[in-house]
DNA sequence: TAATTGGCTTGACATAGATCAAGTTCTTTT
DNA sequence: AAAAGAACTTGATCTATGTCAAGCCAATTA
């Protein structure tokens, strides 16, 4: 049921099973959440009180800047983890907004229960410290691309890397997480179909 | 001496002390290493198996794109770590360069000693774990400034954050590590100049 | 001291991508 | 089925930043 991903995930990342009596504090401890399309999980400004394990649906992490611009930094669909984890960690209040793109269901946990948790289920805290490290991996690849890469290279990047959040967001938001605006996003794509249709 | 600094830094980290045992293995893992101006620690390609703790000088981190275009990831002086993590981590080819900018001297660990490091080291461990975090925050800030900034703010929140690194690097190296041109950033501080003696 | 070099500035021009404004298509709601 | 509204496209312009070229200054080397 609900908790069988999560619990997935857990062995994947950490690559420890976890025991029953384990299993038993996680479900305990990861309180089921529903969001509605547009609901917020997090807004500009509170301390990210909890993390989010989407069990369904799509959320996105974004700030907007002084001209009112959204910025999308994160996006997340099933089995991704949502919310601001610099604001988490560190009790800082967030610069950034979370909220729900689709109807989406959750599994969050408070920052005090994850440290007792991490305590006693070495396979959690090893699935934290294998997150911790790939994340950094990830954004220094993003930031890479971000700074050396022209918009169109970014895009087609993003197409062999993540392929199922383009099908999953709107344009306008891929644009957004490109760093681009959904028009020079449309006219990429047109470019690329020229492209495309001469090589085959 | 040399191994103090490194010593501290573990410490603070990790907020544990070590003790002279661990201490003796520590110094016999991590080894001294000379780097002249300009020579390579690692070169794209390669795959990174030595990371640096800078005890002296200066060093960076890039890639070369396909217009032979450097793009500066990371700099890095005294107390900071060197190397391409991901390729450290993942044992893949590295797409940077890593090199001194001026004559720099190192403490350097194989990825093989480091594993059996932490395994006996708490503190170690401990360290590796918060740096894995604050480099992943560190990453999606710098994320969130390179598409949400433009380069003038850019350049002024480098100022804030990293005062230090200004003055110690060439400005062309600056540029780069903001994802600009040299001649934009001497154009954008000639503005700021401008704009400061108006307020005061 | 002269020569060389690396780093910085400045100007003229080029360009990727942004902005603004319409118009189209496809959903969703009523 | 009508109406409203997303999401996307397209065109015309604008702007931040890049590119190319020249010259200057300071530091290092001969």
């Amino acid at each position: 049921m609900l908790y069988d991903t999560l619990r997935q995930y857990i062995t994947e990342y950490s690559l420890q099973s976890i025991t029953e009596e384990e299993f038993a504090l996680i479900k305990e401890a990861f309180k089921p959440k529903r969001l509605r399309r547009h609901q917020y999980f997090l807004q500009e400004g509170d301390v990210c009180r909890y993390m989010g394990f989407i069990t369904g649906g799509a959320m996105r992490q974004y700030s907007v800047d002084a001209n009112g611009h959204e910025h999308i930094l994160r996006l997340g669909i099933e089995n991704w983890w949502m919310g601001d984890y610099e604001s988490f960690k560190m009790l800082t209040p967030s610069k950034y907004n979370v909220d729900a793109v689709e109807d989406t269901e959750l599994l969050q946990i408070s920052n005090d229960r994850i440290q007792e948790l991490k305590a006693v289920i070495p396979a959690l805290k090893r699935m934290i410290e294998v997150m911790d490290e790939r994340s950094s991996i990830a954004s220094q690849r993003r930031l890479h691309a971000a700074i050396s890469y022209s918009a169109e290279e970014r895009y087609t990047e993003m197409q062999s890397t993540y392929p199922a959040l383009l099908r999953r967001f709107p344009q306008t938001m891929i644009a957004s997480y490109l760093g681009i605006t959904p028009e020079t996003l449309s006219r990429i794509k047109r470019q690329l179909l020229g492209k495309k249709s001469k090589i085959s």
